[in-house]
DNA sequence: AGCACGCCGACT
DNA sequence: GTCGGCGTGCTC
């Protein structure tokens, strides 16, 4: 009787033991992927090892169902998903969880690639997003590989010297310097070589572009992966790249770093600096970037991470020869030739010179452009009406019952809304507490500046671009080809605007309140804020017309603004050194505990106890229990522990202590947030 | 992650 | 006296 250790997608433990039916003996090894049952369930799990005596009482051992029909997975997978695990604090059933798509099942009939055009996941057949490819696979000649200009050709050559050396490179180059014809031309000689390739993108959105590029160079190679897309579709991929019979190359969001990849010759981690590559909802909750880095060396592949405004993360990894930098023909602040305008507004009230959320000198700027017929975004981080309510007599502002935080209020539907939970109900007439009528509003939002610029500017062409209006997705596409089209003169929006998108008209952005982005209680909110500037100012005057951005703000002495306008060498240096000084990271890393529990008693008792476990496993830099910056979430309680450490050895040790001692915790009343982003 | 077992409130 | 709330714990 033989057994095997396997790995079951849940949480509780690293592996489980089953006993191999005499007729899948010759079937299973090491890597298999094996169809088992818990409690009644049906899992697909991957054999860890094969052995003759199990530890467990072999009463209770339950045969393995059935052998799924993949080549198993490599050593060199089982090592990256036990980096992973480790690293990010959570089991390996946790960490295999994205490994094999639920819908990876035994086949009865050996699934044969058809001769040609199966697995062209591409070309949105099976694609269960918005058809970008509405063409056949035979439409599709093969397009020439891009042409590169001087510049694009030394930074390759850059890139490729790096990499002959066993060197990762962060590239570094401004929206529209053409950064992915170097990551397609890289590809292109990669695949050539017989090597595959992964290309992450962070969010959908962006594989949706980089897709309908890619798929014109690389039409029978492409494979197209993100959780969104149907299971067969995943599966098609997934046996694809298990059965790595040519060359392929996947598109994918961080998801698709688990797929079974062997002979990578190329992982590029496309706007590497973006906060979405972190997984935050679940466990394992890593960071695309990262975690590409450790599947690189694992599978001895250069890595490439490009971005306009990289992290500090990378800058301090270039700085600390960890990474090779290439830049594209720019420094730091290079913003398309934009010129920036600091508006100081509590000065231009006092000299009457503003008029509700605009100053004169934006509103000036702003009619310049619509007689030119050229573009205006207006960016405010704050969506809906007002961020809040409150009682001009007793300073009553309605909070979410359930988080505790002000309410928004949302005109169109006279209603105040958590922003945290969602939770949404009619507007008071009156004040709840005294009574008095009307109340007022505290903070415009986005729905509030349109409704100024109608006002300011009848004859414009207004959209709105935030949470609220591109709740339809037909209208985000709408919105966003209309403008790109110049059929919208001023577009208002959130943070989400800033994403990547191409609009050729657009001259003047304007930011309002901009120190709402900077004064963020996190760390990372300097940094953030001039990446986000950055990229609004990479947006406006891209082509032949220069751009212009002005910022509205009360604190127009920020670094961050004298840095967009008046670009210093060393500023980068000096933001970073601030972090160095309170031991924040790029200079050491963060571990968060959170603990949730609608029971204030029985939050306070589970603290009580993570404080004492904290206590024993060596860590120095404790700071908690605290309450989060949100206190109450949905209904439930919450408090923090924030552990610094470094990567060192011993730290290492101390972390996997820690995490054997915490990993009896239920999920859902504590969490391990390894380098959280908040 | 499910799902069963188990100990306290409103019902025939 | 039961039905059922979901809190705790087990799954090879």
């Amino acid at each position: 009787m033989r057994f095997v250790d396997v790995i079951i997608p849940l949480k509780f433990r690293d592996s489980v033991t089953y006993s191999v039916p005499e007729e899948l003996e010759g079937s299973i090894v090491p890597g298999s992927l094996v169809r088992v049952t818990v409690v009644g369930r049906a899992y697909t799990a991957v054999v860890l090892r094969v052995k003759d005596e199990p530890e467990f009482d072999i009463s209770k051992i339950k045969p393995v169902k059935e052998a799924v029909n993949f080549p198993p997975v490599t050593q060199a997978n089982m090592d990256f998903l036990r980096q992973v695990a480790s690293y990010y604090m959570c089991s390996l059933g946790e960490a295999f969880r994205f490994a094999a798509p639920s819908t990876v099942k035994a086949l009865k009939r050996p699934k044969q690639q058809a001769a040609s055009g199966e697995g062209d996941a591409a070309h949105g057949s099976s694609d269960s997003g918005a058809g970008i490819m509405p063409a056949s696979p035979a439409d599709i000649s093969r397009a020439e590989l891009p042409v590169l200009s001087p510049e694009q050709e030394t930074a390759a050559a850059d890139i490729r010297k790096h990499f002959a050396a066993g060197r990762n490179v962060l590239l570094h180059g401004v929206t529209g310097s053409g950064k992915t014809e170097i990551y397609i031309t890289l590809a292109a000689e990669c695949l050539k070589r017989g090597l595959n390739v992964l290309y992450l993108v962070p969010e959908i959105a962006v594989s949706r572009q980089i897709q309908s590029r890619l798929s014109g160079y690389f039409p029978d190679k492409l494979l197209v992966y993100h959780s969104k897309q149907t299971a067969p579709h995943r599966r098609e991929v997934y046996s694809r790249v298990a059965s790595d019979t040519e060359p392929y190359i996947v598109l994918g969001l961080r998801s698709a770093l688990f797929l079974p990849h062997s002979r990578l010759g190329l992982i590029i981690v496309d706007e590497e600096h973006d906060q979405s590559y972190k997984q935050t909802d679940q466990a394992p909750r890593y960071h695309g970037r990262d975690t590409a880095l450790m599947l690189g060396r694992i599978q001895g592949c250069p890595v490439l991470l490009g971005s306009a405004t990289p992290s500090f993360e990378s800058l301090y990894n270039v700085r600390t020869g960890r990474l090779e930098y290439v830049p594209l023909s720019h420094r730091y602040f290079e913003g398309g030739g934009s010129t920036v305008t600091i508006v100081d507004m509590p000065l231009q009230r006092r000299r009457n010179a503003v008029k509700g959320a605009f100053s004169l000198t934006l509103l000036k700027a702003i009619t310049a452009r619509l007689e030119r017929h050229e573009q205006v975004l207006v960016f405010r981080s704050r969506r809906a009406y007002a961020s809040a309510m409150e009682c001009p007599d007793c300073g009553f502002i309605p909070r979410c019952p359930s988080c505790n935080i002000p309410m928004s209020y949302h005109k169109f539907s006279h209603s105040l809304s958590c922003h945290w939970c969602g939770h949404t109900e009619p507007a008071p007439a009156a004040c709840p507490q005294c009574g008095k009528a009307p109340m007022k509003f505290l903070g415009d939002g986005t729905e509030k500046i349109e409704e100024e610029l109608r006002t300011f500017f009848p004859d414009a062409r207004i959209e709105r671009f935030d949470a609220d209006t591109t709740k339809d997705k037909k209208e985000e596409t709408r919105i966003l080809r209309q403008f790109s089209e110049g059929k919208i003169d001023i577009l208002v929006g959130t943070q989400m605007i800033s994403k990547g998108f191409d609009f050729k008209h657009l001259t003047l952005t304007a930011v309002l309140k901009a120190e709402a982005v900077t004064s963020v209680f996190d760390f990372r909110a300097d940094e953030r804020a001039l990446q986000l500037l950055l990229q609004f100012m990479g947006r406006a005057g891209r082509r032949d017309t220069p751009g212009e951005m002005i910022i509205q703000t009360s604190r127009a002495d920020h670094p961050v603004f004298r840095m967009l306008r008046l670009p210093e060498e060393g500023d980068i240096e000096s933001l970073m050194e601030e972090r160095r000084e309170f031991g924040y990271p790029p200079f050491t890393r963060i571990i968060r505990l959170l603990l949730k529990s609608p029971d204030k008693e029985k939050l306070d008792s589970l603290a009580k106890e993570v404080s004492d476990i904290l206590g024993k496993s060596g860590f120095r830099d404790i700071c908690g229990p605290a309450a989060p910056p949100v206190e109450k979430s949905s209904g439930e309680f919450l408090l923090q522990f924030l552990i610094k450490t470094d990567r060192s050895h011993s730290w290492t040790q101390a972390k996997s202590r820690l995490y054997s001692r915490l990993r009896g915790f239920p999920a859902a009343s504590l969490t391990i947030d390894v380098d959280p982003v908040f």
